[in-house]
DNA sequence: GGTGTATTCTATAGGCTTATAGAAACGAAA
DNA sequence: TTTCGTTTCTATAAGCCTATAGAATACACC
């Protein structure tokens, strides 16, 4: 302990990360299942087995890729919820940082949307409830607004949530390939289509476009 | 060929739709590369190597259960864009068509979604293509909604039929577990929310509840 | 140069899975 | 009862993958 100085703190940390990086980028292409430990350190430059000073089992580099990429949402969307502005900005900010970690990390998010599930149950169970905690602060955030008259009274805030949670992780599946598509386009889009069919027309919605847009009046109920 | 009459030409039509029913259930509940023909083997009640008289391979199962899944989408969507309706009816009925297949059909769906990349590159590819020529549809009804002055001038096409098939498709993954959630609740919700965000309120949008809704006017951009 | 720790290596056991070969069982029709 | 096509069975080869054991290397510090 005492005279490992330079070296140990620093590198073993960075090389860590290099190592969840790699299995997250191999778990990320092929899926868990699909993926070997031989693909993951030839991502590396290692051998095979060299992969096993860092890991104990390939299921534990999954888990830690999994936290690794449900790390801070709940964090982040639970400041929005308690932070300042209205609900229709809160809405926006959520779709914002739901799809920034995209532009970083999208390897991690994916194997935490695709493969979570693949993880044992104790690990999946608790990483299922922290999930559900994030939907159901998006729903709050749609409640309050309902609540407050900023969206419409009928809304179903169930429904919203998981339509707003669905769209965003759906993107999460084509960000990148998708050309012309930047998270900017992404959430600006996201965010105006749901505020306007969500909230009943604020002093400020999230439109970026079109803003000299005199609306005529939605009147009568389909079918 | 003359005399297997009365047995041939009924039951191996149904015993090669239970062997593919088998296969989507064990490949939804466990993804493909988890799944064993064992497990496939053991839902019908055969051995394992019996399997091999109905498919010539585990991945040749794979890609019949992903043609299932996702036949009729394609000619539905196209059969609703080309039909009577104003783009309104048009969104509304595309996201209760889209959701349909999950009421009876949700394995083929789910498997679908989730394995089809596992597919070897031709087929996969195949695949591919029927699904954006989808996504086309959904973007081009938009797309008439909106220069039929219907819909909102500025509308993102592609985003938002990116946002409506997500999370439809992300309702597959939650489809059944969510408690209380009826496909026609998640397909109207859907389509208030769509619509409503979508179009300019012309005399009909999906609403179901509220009606008399006067909205105030969204008039400043975010940020 | 010697020492000790961290890191990577070679070699391989052991388990699981797909797919094939060939035999058996089952029925319907002759 | 025999025949014949269909369906399922037993047995197993062959390949692939994870994980372990133990040796070798690298490198900082004395």
């Amino acid at each position: 302990m005492p005279r490992r100085a330079a070296r140990v703190p620093v590198a073993p940390k960075r090389r860590a990360a290099e190592i969840r990086a790699a299995a997250a980028k191999v778990f990320a292409e092929r899926g868990y299942h699909n993926a070997t430990t031989q693909d993951i350190a030839e991502v590396l430059g290692i051998r095979q087995a060299s992969l096993y000073y860092y890991i104990p089992t390939k299921e534990a580099a999954l888990e830690a890729v999994c936290l690794d990429g449900a790390e801070g949402y709940m964090t982040r969307a639970a400041a929005i919820q308690r932070g300042p502005g209205d609900a229709a900005h809160k809405l926006a900010a959520l779709l914002r940082e739901h799809l920034e970690p995209l532009r970083d990390r999208a390897d991690f998010v994916r194997v935490f949307l695709r493969e979570r599930r693949h993880l044992p149950d104790a690990s999946r169970r608790r990483i299922g409830r922290h999930a559900r905690r994030y939907e159901r602060i998006v729903e709050q955030v749609l409640k309050e607004g309902a609540r407050r008259g900023e969206f419409r009274r009928g809304l179903d805030c169930r429904m919203a949530a998981l339509a707003a949670i669905g769209m965003c992780n759906a993107a999460a599946a084509w960000y990148g390939r998708e050309p012309e598509a930047p998270l900017e386009r992404i959430s600006g889009a996201f965010a105006q289509l749901l505020l306007e069919g969500v909230s009943r027309a604020q002093p400020k919605p999230a439109a970026r476009r079109n803003r000299a847009n005199p609306r005529r009046r939605p009147d009568h109920a389909e079918r």
